[in-house]
DNA sequence: TCCTCTCCCCAAGGTTTCCTTATGGACGGC
DNA sequence: GCCGTCCATAAGGAAACCTTGGGGAGAGGA
């Protein structure tokens, strides 16, 4: 089986025409390069160098092999060359699932900070929420798969069937509090904290389902069930219906951070809610070049 | 440094999905590829695959690699094709350079049979004489030179310059046997053998430039030398003469037989004179199977 | 013609690489 | 819950590789 050592020592012979100059030129000693054609030529079943004199030079089946290494041992620098410019960051493609509107900041910022970095490298950005974006993850659809959530639940739960394997990346982002929102003429605007049972008679605007059925778990942990007129994921809209007196919500400080609350105003809650936001991703991708920058970034981006 | 093993292996593991599945079809065990997987990774600086559950996907790196590993390996392939082919007679070029009009009956024999026993074979044919021929060969102009000599001066001798070196390697073929020609009509046309001194005031027609040198040192220890007037290394040409009367002329038993010898008789001379004629080539190229062929073919063209 | 330099081959030794066997942990299917 | 498959790891032996040291032969110069 002819390998691509063989080649290259044939053609460091073939272009000096002599062992000694293939010796300095590969930087080792000239009885390597001697064996190293001995094998090649035991591998071909001819002698590929005719030993004439002093002079080295191929023979017809020399000759073959030295015209095909070119060929290989090019595609063979290009294939390293290519490989080390994703190792190097120079090149690489990281596909970003995010949940919905969560990211509005951490993500700009962050593949800004990754697109300054490494010119090169391309990020690509998809909305799902899980277990949607975990199975994308496992599926091989995206590398990142930002994700956040309210209890220790397993990334891959699937409300009706179970849970995946937990083999999961998670790359802690930050904790996200949550923060009322009520219209700013409501009795609370002005309040430093408002126990979330003295808002059990309002009406509720709720965010996307996940965060719908944990506002339903506090709300009857503290001893109420919240009534919710309306169930959007659209946080400018959930914003639009407080800001209009249509009812209070609670949803995450980053979402109001980058929305204009006009007509509403932020009051801390108690108990105390937060959820977890974290970067996920599968083992060996953690340790792609391109993927570990973007974790970095994003990271970076959230302790901001 | 990557090599072809490696990419034959991730080959194997990218198309079956499986180390154990890759070890089967490259017929080796499940640590050897797991191993060889973790050298090419590390020789690339980045995971090339993603062990996601059970199922193995290339990362981006692996999919640039397994990518080039097609085109490499199909050179690969084709090289070791072709030389093979040239190992195996199935091709193969022998450049043969045989004296003037000396090998017309041993190199057709020689080459037919190369033909028919190898017929993706080639063999070329020019005419030259040593030291020319084996300066040919030490050139890399030619495999294999056919020559002669009347005694054991090396196949390198340059009447103007010295010898070269003496590293060829020398399949002798024949010793042909000179006989003297003489008109049919001279007075011993009829005997069995002749004397050279005998023919000592007789006019010669000598052949190449040492033929005709062997000639006269020949008559010269014969105690005359000989009146030459003329010489031709055209056999047919010396024939010619010889028929119409013009003189004698002692030549080659392999150049008689294959020239119509009209007008001629041929009778024996003593003492007996005789040439060596044998098939030069280099050490290596003895090796090289086409040439090695060819040698069989000649030496049983002339044993035949 | 002799000397010297260079080149290649050969042999021996040590290091590295490679492959195999054996074992354990994890996942998936029945 | 059991079993089969798959991969990782460790340890051992085998093979390949490279280096050092020495020898023979040719080429060029004094």
């Amino acid at each position: 089986m002819i390998e691509a050592r063989h080649l290259r020592v044939l053609r460091a012979v073939a272009t000096t025409g002599s062992f000694s100059a293939a010796a300095r030129e590969l930087g080792c000693t000239q009885p390597a390069v001697s064996q190293q054609m001995k094998a090649l030529e035991s591998a071909a079943g001819t002698p590929l160098l005719v030993r004439a004199g002093r002079e080295m030079r191929p023979t017809q089946a020399g000759e073959v092999l030295v015209r095909h290494a070119a060929g290989i041992l090019a595609g063979l620098a290009a294939a390293e060359e290519e490989v080390a410019a994703l190792a190097g960051l120079r090149a690489g493609r990281v596909r970003l699932v995010s949940f919905p509107s969560g990211s509005s900041t951490l993500v700009p910022t962050a593949v800004a900070a990754m697109r300054a970095d490494h010119p090169g490298t391309r990020v690509s950005l998809v909305e799902a929420e899980p277990p949607r974006s975990v199975d994308m993850l496992r599926a091989g659809d995206c590398e990142i798969a930002l994700a956040f959530r309210y209890d220790a639940t397993p990334w891959g739960y699937h409300p009706a069937g179970g849970w995946g394997r937990d083999d999961l990346v998670a790359r802690p982002l930050l904790t996200d509090r949550l923060v009322g929102l009520v219209p700013q003429e409501h009795p609370f605007a002005d309040a430093d904290e408002v126990g979330i049972g003295t808002l059990a008679e309002e009406p509720w605007i709720a965010g996307c389902p996940r965060c719908r059925g944990h506002l339903v778990e506090v709300c009857e942990a503290a001893g109420f069930t919240p009534r919710i007129d309306f169930a959007t994921d659209d946080y400018p809209a959930v914003v639009g219906l407080v800001g209009a007196g249509l009812g209070v919500a609670v949803l995450p400080e980053l979402a109001v951070e980058s929305v204009r609350p006009k007509g509403t105003r932020a009051v801390r809650v108690s108990p105390a809610v937060q959820r977890e936001v974290v970067a996920l991703t599968l083992p060996d991708l953690a340790r792609v070049p391109a993927v570990a920058a973007m974790l970095d970034r994003l990271e970076a981006a959230a302790h901001r």
